[in-house]
DNA sequence: AAGGGTTAATTGACACCGTCAATTGACGTT
DNA sequence: AACGTCAATTGACGGTGTCAATTAACCCTT
């Protein structure tokens, strides 16, 4: 073939390499993902690949966009589907989503986070996936702040949401919380936690009990 | 050379690989340990590290523990140099000096909690190293459950704490938290709510102030 | 309608890596 | 003094990321 592709045939042919990588990822983890591999899973040859990235850390950024924005949708349906029961209704849900995304896919999940290169800056786009993620929280929160429910303001309190939640799934994924139960009541008592954070002086009593 | 080695120097050579091993990694970052690169740099030849570990992954489980010693020794060293200041000022001083080693040696941070190969269940070795670093924060918080000080049992905030601390760790490790300013920030708006989570309901306004 | 140019796609080649197998060589024992 | 043992080295192989050269399909020009 010798015609140009438009931007769009390249975008598919992206993302098809994406997904079908993606697939790879979680079903041989991280070492079992080869560009080769890849190229015959997508049945094209192996330097195919090449066209659409610049390198392999370039298909993993695209690889950690995808899987950022499936973790996007996947806590926004949970909270979609769930019903408008209030702030902390949604906050809970959206946080358990988040959990669930990150056991049920700790290939993928470890992707998302993994380290870049030696000081290479978050590329844009990889920081509007982000900023897509990081709202899902931050938009109940901030509603909750304008209602002055909140003791401090949410994009502080949504930075330590992140952090617990991250901190606690990687661990769990990386076999340090041996226990189900003990994972299950950690999180819990995250969860009991960030409310008594979250929550007015006022209602905290409440909260604990 | 033909003299079968003792225990001691058998340890004392892997001890020196393993050393060896962390200077190239923290050097060059996971990515540029190389059986090889450590062969070379240790002053043997290629395939000697194999004499001393069975695998790549056995040295990289050696250079887990061996990194985790380390981080209890700076957090316990911490700890101790501060004085006795009350079980709250130890906590800070400890996951201060936690937080700064995982900041100051990111390669052998992430190293530590790397994930292990596929359900590949925590050795022996490494659940003690896990366990007495471990130590260092939940005694001052076991004393202050024994003292009545504490709302809930102290191995379950511990894992709130680990989890916390470690989430936040690896986000500002992969640039994830951009701002030198989010990030103290965070890190203090952590501090507060393990503290509200921690002292007895009583004290918890004095605390938040 | 035929040929040429553009460009997607493939194949060849190289350095590097982890690791198995065969080889070397120094020491204690007999 | 010869031998056997075992630490240590070197050879070899398959696999990987990536650069370079090659092939082949499509559009445009004449």
């Amino acid at each position: 073939m010798s015609k140009p592709l438009s931007d769009d045939e390249i975008d598919h042919k992206r993302s098809t390499l994406v997904a079908c990588a993606i697939t790879l990822l979680e079903e041989n983890g991280a070492d079992g993902l080869t560009l080769r591999k890849l190229a015959e899973a997508a049945g094209v040859s192996r330097q195919t690949p090449y066209l659409y990235f610049k390198d392999k850390s370039d298909l993993l950024d695209a690889i950690r966009i995808a899987g950022l924005i499936r973790l996007t949708q996947a806590t926004t349906a949970a909270v979609n589907e769930s019903g408008n029961d209030g702030y902390i209704e949604q906050l809970r849900v959206a946080g358990e989503a988040y959990v669930r995304f990150g056991l049920d896919h700790p290939a993928l999940y470890r992707m998302i986070y993994k380290p870049t290169r030696a000081e290479e800056t978050v590329s844009a786009e990889l920081q509007r996936a982000l900023d897509a993620n990081s709202l899902v929280t931050a938009a109940p929160m901030k509603a909750a702040f304008d209602d002055g429910i909140l003791v401090m303001p949410p994009e502080r309190l949504n930075q330590v949401f992140w952090a617990a939640l991250h901190g606690l799934i990687s661990l769990r994924n990386e076999g340090l919380i041996g226990d189900d139960e003990t994972f299950v009541q950690t999180l819990e008592d995250l969860e009991n936690i960030l409310a008594t954070g979250f929550l007015k002086v006022s209602d905290k009593a409440q909260a604990l009990s």
